[in-house]
DNA sequence: AATTGCCCTTTGGTATGACCAAACTAGACA
DNA sequence: TGTCTAGTTTGGTCATACCAAAGGGCAATT
């Protein structure tokens, strides 16, 4: 196929000096870019390829742009990763297919941890579960609060298998997932019910027992599901 | 946080009426856009931003561009939008850590693959796993058939779930990871014995124990990570 | 001394026009 | 009918200019 080492467009090799400066430590994380006229000076190209380099840049996520202000160097990492992706996946959900697929996702990936949490969770993950769930259990009344602390017990099942990947998906399903939810009706009564969820989800694991760890966390999520299904009047599966 | 309803970047609105144009089928999937001088006509707009615009769109896999050719319009389905999230993801694979990662990952995402499959395969699902394995046998002579009858083998446990994402996330594993496997040594004597790993795999389904073939799969992949890492001549994980 | 307000400079966003080389097209030609 | 060729179209790049907003420094204020 291709071979790529032709010089191709200009912006691509800025591209790619830019991105080796980056991924060195020569440009440091966090801090900004220099200006346009300063690196159309340094690589010898015109400032259109510059802006294009760094809209390119900008779009892999190695660093961020704010509409008037320097690009700031992000060092990539899984979650500055996701979160680029996220501009790619949005258009997947548009429709209710895209979200329950998406949904659907989730569970499977879910129903695979709380297995693997219960087969083989290590005490400091039982300790975090315990805390993330107490947290939970006390911002019952506040529903922000409890949405917090809702995603945080879910994100201490993504890191478990202490694999960078799983918590970046977390992110990912939580952020992408988060414009259908913010439009769910919340309560106090509403809390209750999924704390009680989390709980028995946490005994299960904690009884080692994987079946019922997997079917707590499938009736719990399925049952969310359900919540989002009425209240947006969408029709049945 | 943001409103994002001023003006602010120029490109931005070119991009989501363009995107519109697309998603609605007023672009038609497969075609190229008009030429930029047109669309600078058509929206009122530079053609700094438009070009500008054409950038997101390719990073965001709405267009495909080719050096100096016309953009073609593609339809965001899961498979573009994976592939587009290749350029991101890459950055994470320049590591051993990274690869073992995403291949840790794989081997999760897999093992509740198999179980699922143990568990709720359905004929068809059956058949098409018979299927793939037959062609895998046969091409055990041949290397780089083996290669992509092995690939379309784990691909039908990505499709059993019917859930356009998993076959996505199959396609980015192999493709994310198909660098490293690439420079792999293959003979058929290391054909045979992936093939029967597959055929365990695939009898354990047929017996419907999802703890055998949970076992079977982590096995037959561990032992595939073990082969390329002695390979490599990387150190103990 | 810390804060506020103002001015000047820097810099990102955009527009315009131009040039080149590669892709495209149509007409000439075998 | 298929091929070659010359003219046109068009993407890639450069240079220049202008505007508005961000940044920075200095003076007045509290």
């Amino acid at each position: 196929m291709d071979i790529g080492n032709e010089t191709g467009r200009a912006a691509d090799n800025v591209v790619a000096m830019l991105e080796a400066k980056i991924v060195s430590g020569e440009l440091e994380d966090q801090t900004p870019l220099p200006a346009e006229r300063e690196l159309m000076e340094q690589f010898g190209a015109s400032r259109t390829v510059i802006r294009e380099a760094i809209s390119q840049l900008s779009s892999r996520g190695l660093i961020e742009t704010r509409p008037r202000f320097r690009p700031i160097v992000r060092k990539p990492d899984y979650a500055t990763v996701l979160h680029a992706c996220g501009n790619v996946v949005q258009h997947l959900l548009t429709d209710k297919t895209g979200i329950k697929n998406l949904y659907d996702s989730r569970v499977f990936i879910e129903r695979a941890l709380v297995r693997e949490a219960a087969l083989s969770a290590r005490k400091d993950d039982i300790v975090s579960l315990r805390e993330a769930l107490e947290e939970n259990r006390k911002a019952i009344p506040d529903s922000n609060e409890f949405y917090r602390t809702d995603v945080a017990f879910h994100g201490v099942l993504y890191r478990i298998p202490r694999n960078p990947i799983f918590p970046a998906m977390h992110e990912g399903y939580t952020s992408w997932l988060a414009p259908q939810w913010d439009r769910m009706l919340r309560s106090p009564e509403r809390n209750e019910v999924n704390y009680l969820a989390h709980k028995s989800i946490l005994d299960a694991i904690l009884e080692r027992d994987p079946v019922a760890a997997e079917e707590a966390l499938n009736n719990h999520l399925k049952a969310a599901w359900e919540f989002v299904r009425v209240t947006f009047d969408w029709g049945d599966e």
